[in-house]
Parts: structure tokens; C-alpha cells; sequence
DNA sequence: GACTTAAATGGAGTAGAATGGATTAACGAA
DNA sequence: TTCGTTAATCCATTCTACTCCATTTAAGTC
């Protein structure tokens, strides 16, 4: 079974939580157990990782941090990931709380209708708005593109 | 866990202290205690380090100045960062008070509103205003990466 | 040097929210 | 139809944040 695809609704509770349904926490466990790491996406999303997807995915940063610790660079560096990044724990009824910034950023309200989506290495959550807006995004971006490659293939007959 | 993440809005007490939350509490014991050093940044926040992790950021500083204690520059130096470090200690209900110096340098009056963010190697206050100011700055930056990407994507065929 | 006043510090109590668990209802499969 | 699984609601306990108060410390004045 291919883990983190496909998507699901569910709905955040009156206290900001969302249950992942079977076949997610099912992916959850097989890669590593119930520690996960919340991302606030710029894009308007949630990302959820297992904690050491995330920590893979991040390898070294911190070193480099502790070093120069007096560059005001780094120091942003460490601030916005810092800041966008929670991590937190799959609890034993399979749900998870949303951090409270993460539900203002993201449009997360309690009681509201959100997607969870697959994303391979782990999952998303949006609120419903947001994705229907994401994806419409996603499918001009890629009919444009579908055009300019035919566009292009008709400028150069040698191709292919 | 992974520690010094998220944010947490908090409230300057009457008195100019704050309260830390339970997370970040826990983050500062792991961390070798309620010994913690405060830095007033230049980019209008008050960092919060616990002493250890302080420590090893400056020694290589410090090694040098006591090489070369007699240049302008390298005193220079020291005065300044002396100047905007306080060391402090985190009380038993789990309590910073802020300098009256950083108070004003940082916009954190007592009685106002503040964020309090994680920053993976400790933490920073920041008075709300100044915070979504910052905040603005980086999504701003975050989107625009973003539509450039995608256009990219669309002149180059062959990418991907 | 002593007294008065102000400020800082440490602590406790209470209202509210978050958390975890349990129960019940609904859906799907055998 | 029945059993098993999943989802949603509700409730109780725990925890947390906020306010208020008491004690200590410092500073200024006579």
C-alpha cells in the first residue's frame, strides 16, 4: 500500500482537533510512531510530518545556528522556521490539537469543514475554501503549461 | 519532542514580567535549567537563551577578545553585546522579568500584548505589533518565491 | 541614620479552557 | 441481520492563565 495518498474530509472539533482516519494513522505508525511535526505552510495549509521525515528533511541547520549565533540572518532563519513549526504527538484516539496560530494562520476554526490530504511523505490540512482554491491554482498552472508545451512542439519539428 | 518551537501569545504583567508557557518551561529544564541569558536584538525582539546554550555561542568570541583585548574594534564589540545581555533566572512559578532597558528598547510595556517564539536553540518576545510586521515582511517574500517559481516553471518545458 | 513611600518579588486562589476518555449512533461488510 | 469498525458527541478531570494580595527590597527625604 502506497502511504500518504488521496484525501479525505473531516471536521475540526469544538476544540481544534482533528481525528486522521484508519488509513493515515496506519501511515503515521509505519513511519515511526506517533511523533509528528506541524508545518503553517505560506501556501495556506497545515503540513503534518512524522518526526523523523522532518528531522531528515531539516538535517545540519542546527549546528550552522549555534555557531553563528550572532548573524542577524541566521537568526531569521532560525525564527520563521521556528516560528511556523510545532511538534506534537498523535494522541491515543488518534487525534491531533491544532496549535492555536496555526488556526488562525491557516483558517482552521473549530467546527469547521477541512481536507486532509496525502502528500507522500506525510499529509495536509486545509480549510475546504482554501483547497478548492489551491487546487483550481494547480489545474490553470498546469493547462497553461499543457499548452505551451504543444505551443513548443509545434516551433521545433525535430523534437521527439 | 523537539524543543523551542511554535508560538505562544502571552501578556507583559503589571510588574514588566512574563509568564512562560508550560511547553517552553519544559524546553528551558531540558536545557540545563532556570539559568537563561536575555539579548536585546538589533532587529527589535528580546532573545532568550539558556545560559549553556549562550555560552557556547559566545566562546569563540570571548577567546578572541581575550587574544586581542587591546584593539578598538574588539572592545567595541564587547560593549556592545555586554551592553544588551542581562543574565536572569527563571522564578519558581516560571516567570522572566525583562530589564527596563529592553522594555523600552523592544516596545514591551507592562500591561501589553506579546508573542512569545520559539526559535529551535531558545526563544523570543516580541511586542505584537512589531511581530506582525516581521511576519508580513517574510510572507510577503514567501509569496513572491512562490509566483516566481511557477512562472519559471511555465517558460522552461523540459523542467520537472 | 531612621522613617516613609514606592516598587519589585513571590505566592495563592479561582474561573476558564484544554485534554483524555467513554458512550452512543451510524455505516459497512460478512 | 448481525457483527465489527468508524465517527461524532458529550462529560469529567486536569491543567492553565489571570488576578489579586502579602512580603520584601530599595530609594528618597527629613
Amino acid at each position: 500500500m502506497l502511504p500518504f495518498f488521496g484525501q479525505e474530509k473531516v471536521s475540526v472539533d469544538a476544540n481544534g482537533r482533528v481525528k486522521l482516519c484508519p488509513r493515515f494513522l496506519a501511515d503515521f505508525k509505519d513511519s515511526g510512531g506517533w511523533d509528528i511535526v506541524l508545518f503553517s505552510l505560506p501556501e495556506g495549509g497545515v503540513a503534518i510530518y512524522p518526526e523523523k521525515t522532518f528531522l531528515r528533511m531539516r538535517r545540519s541547520e542546527l549546528d550552522e545556528a549555534e555557531k553563528s549565533g550572532g548573524s542577524v540572518l541566521q537568526r531569521r532563519r532560525l525564527r520563521f522556521s521556528g516560528a511556523m513549526t510545532q511538534s506534537e504527538k498523535i494522541s491515543n484516539q488518534g487525534r491531533i490539537t491544532i496549535p492555536h496560530f496555526m488556526r488562525e494562520d491557516c483558517g482552521l476554526a473549530p467546527n469547521s469543514d477541512v481536507v486532509m490530504v496525502g502528500i507522500q511523505i506525510g499529509i495536509e490540512i486545509w480549510s475546504s475554501e482554501r483547497w478548492s482554491g489551491e487546487l483550481d491554482k494547480m489545474r490553470r498552472h498546469s493547462n497553461e503549461k499543457g499548452e505551451r508545451e504543444m505551443a513548443s512542439d509545434l516551433m521545433d519539428p525535430r523534437r521527439e
